[in-house]
DNA sequence: TCGTAGCTTTACCAATTGGTCAAAAAGTTC
DNA sequence: GAACTTTTTGACCAATTGGTAAAGCTACGA
């Protein structure tokens, strides 16, 4: 056989992995890595505890996979946004998909969170090599639109900040969001109200 | 003795019943609750664990007291919010409070931030009980406000829940962003951004 | 200085939990 | 369907962890 060469995986491998990956999600995303239990994991990937470690070789990796997953999910809508476009935009529409990621996505919003206020142990290398650069590159893009007079004059950075915690607010808080708002529909309103607040603030005052 | 009557503490227990705390503060807000062990809070107190036991009763206790005590302090800001000033610098004094405990007491914003993602399992009587009613009154306050014309129209519970988001993520992200400031300042020009968002946004537009 | 109540520690559990191992079961291939 | 590989399981550890019991220490008023 060749060397290097990896033997592509069964069936059966690819729907356990993903089976347990899934579940791990809604453990993890439910409970922190602490918190969750192999056991919780099994029970809910419907599979026993040494079968789970048959598939990955302990608990930290399993969470390892889950983080290295997400990292690209979550730079997705941040790398979509387009220099050459129409500024305002291509920040409102970046708002719209980081919204709409929180409403799809909430588990991995919550295991995100529950990493970065821990002190992100597992994840800060990922931060430094692939958020850092990718923040830094976009940061320029909208300092350039803003220089350009396109967009009112504002910290890229804080409002890339705003941007995040605006949106992923409603996926990590939604239970409490859950209590404040009566209704069990999931904050209808938001959209047309994140619209509304970054228009104001990027819109070149005519004030 | 008269019944009913309670010892009142000693010094020592005082002292050491606050120790405790703020050592379970630090671990709790780093770990989560099933991350946090009882050894680690005993060290980060400087006493024995079954001496911590002599004054909780056991971890559950340790949490909820911290749980309690930190539902008034995160209370405070929004409580000092007067329905009869102006409303444009009520709000934003509100924003510049909430600022300023993100910095001044981060570990209790990440205590709170991590009981919610979980799910708020101790939290939620408190959020009914305590949040709701309170959350109800000062969106009131500020519907009358847009309804007299005083603000521009918006939905007072999105506005209030980007107020704790944009704030609390100073603190609950902060290593998030430490990687991605060069600087290891906390976070300069946060307060002026987020003045300028919450200003543009509720100032009736002459545009 | 003695007694007593309050405080602290040493030694110890029982339950949980991440993980191992060898053998059985289930596929696969020829 | 025999030979072989992959998958699954039951039994079992060792370490961690929340918590207990009882003895020892300390402070302090009478």
């Amino acid at each position: 056989m060749p060397d290097g060469a990896e033997k592509k995986p069964s069936r059966i491998q690819l729907r356990n992995r993903s089976l347990i990956l899934d579940a791990a999600l809604d453990v993890f995303s439910a409970h922190g890595y602490r918190g969750a239990t192999l056991d919780q994991i099994a029970e809910a990937a419907g599979l026993s505890k040494p079968n789970i470690l048959y598939y990955f070789s302990g608990k930290e990796e399993i969470h390892v996979t889950l983080l290295n997953q997400l990292m690209e999910t979550w730079l997705d809508p941040l790398i979509e946004m387009d220099a050459s476009g129409d500024p305002l935009q291509e920040l409102l529409a970046y708002v719209q998909r980081k919204l709409d990621m929180a409403r799809e996505l909430p588990r991995e919003s919550r295991l995100f969170a529950g990493e970065i206020i821990q002190g992100a142990p597992r994840m800060l290398p990922h931060l430094e090599a692939d958020l850092k650069p990718l923040f830094d590159e976009k940061c320029a893009v909208i300092q350039a639109w803003v220089d350009a007079g396109k967009l009112a004059p504002v910290d890229p950075r804080h409002l890339v900040f705003s941007i995040w915690s605006t949106t992923q607010h409603y996926a990590d808080f939604a239970v409490q969001i859950g209590v404040l708002m009566s209704t069990d529909k999931p904050a209808p309103g938001a959209d047309a109200y994140l619209r509304d607040l970054f228009t104001n603030l990027l819109t070149p005052a005519n004030r």
